[in-house]
DNA sequence: TTCTCATTTCGGAACCATTCCAGTTTACGT
DNA sequence: ACGTAAACTGGAATGGTTCCGAAATGAGAA
């Protein structure tokens, strides 16, 4: 359950001898306060609007994906929709609804080892993508 | 391991109440013929039309989102990558390599129980997606 | 067989999240 | 302060996918 925090992303900006700049402090900022709601890069690039006076919708792209390569957060790739980033970078299932697109993160008992498995297939494991889609608890209760 | 098989498409088609067509039946053939590789739209498309005079990409993209819909194969989104179509229905973990795009199905053993998992999490799971990124054995050989 | 019509197909335009580019600005070590 | 590699910008380009109106067609009914 490692959340990512402010300061322990700046050190490892600096770790990597990445600059600390206004955008980046911004795109931070947006990162830790919106970490339930694993967002996209447009509810982060509105965000960052507020903090920084300047910061474009390309350099947020910029940044969230140096940030996934890097191994700060974790990148949620979709077709239609919107990307999403996940602060959370111990294993767990992604619980997405299909009609909200909240995602839940559901932590996996320790009896699975995906990482096991996928070794003796003879392919190493870089990067683990766990997702249920469906319906969440609300969506459920709401009609139409 | 149900495997798509092409009187078995046919079929569930009649029986959905959809039309057979020469352009479904290419599409057919394309996907049955291409089961092991996971093939995208493009493939699907370049093979059907060596079957059928005319196919169009449109029809293509109709069909496979129609099929994917009726859930007679499942469709695996990817953001930059092209999709892909995946006639294994039942429960496994997709290797996917990062370099050469191979997707290696691997069939997880009995002990995990996925949909159980996410029901005490108070969310309807309809579809899972679990992928496990990395290199394939023939990546991890190669040099460069 | 022919008729009828909802379904399917077609091609091209539209979509849209993301990436690319060339030029400008800036962080930060020396 | 300076110099330079890195970062930022805005706008154009990309590319897989969807959308659209019009034309074609499968398959049940007559």
């Amino acid at each position: 359950m490692r959340k990512i925090n402010k300061e322990n992303l700046i050190n490892q900006l600096k770790e990597k001898g990445l600059k600390i700049t206004p955008q980046r402090l911004a795109i931070i900022d947006a990162l830790v306060e919106n970490r339930h709601a694993h967002p996209g890069a447009t509810l982060i690039y509105n965000e960052a609007r507020k903090k920084a006076n300047r910061v474009s919708l390309s350099t947020v792209y910029a940044t969230l994906k140096e940030f996934s390569e890097s191994g700060l957060i974790k990148q949620l790739e979709f077709d239609r929709m919107e990307n999403r980033y996940d602060g959370d970078l111990s294993e767990h299932i992604n619980l997405i609804c299909k009609r909200c697109g909240t995602i839940i993160d559901y932590h996996i008992p320790a009896t699975l080892e995906p990482k096991d498995i996928a070794r003796k297939a003879g392919f190493v494991v870089t990067d683990t993508r766990m997702e249920f889609h469906g319906y969440c608890r609300d969506c459920l209760k709401r009609p139409d």
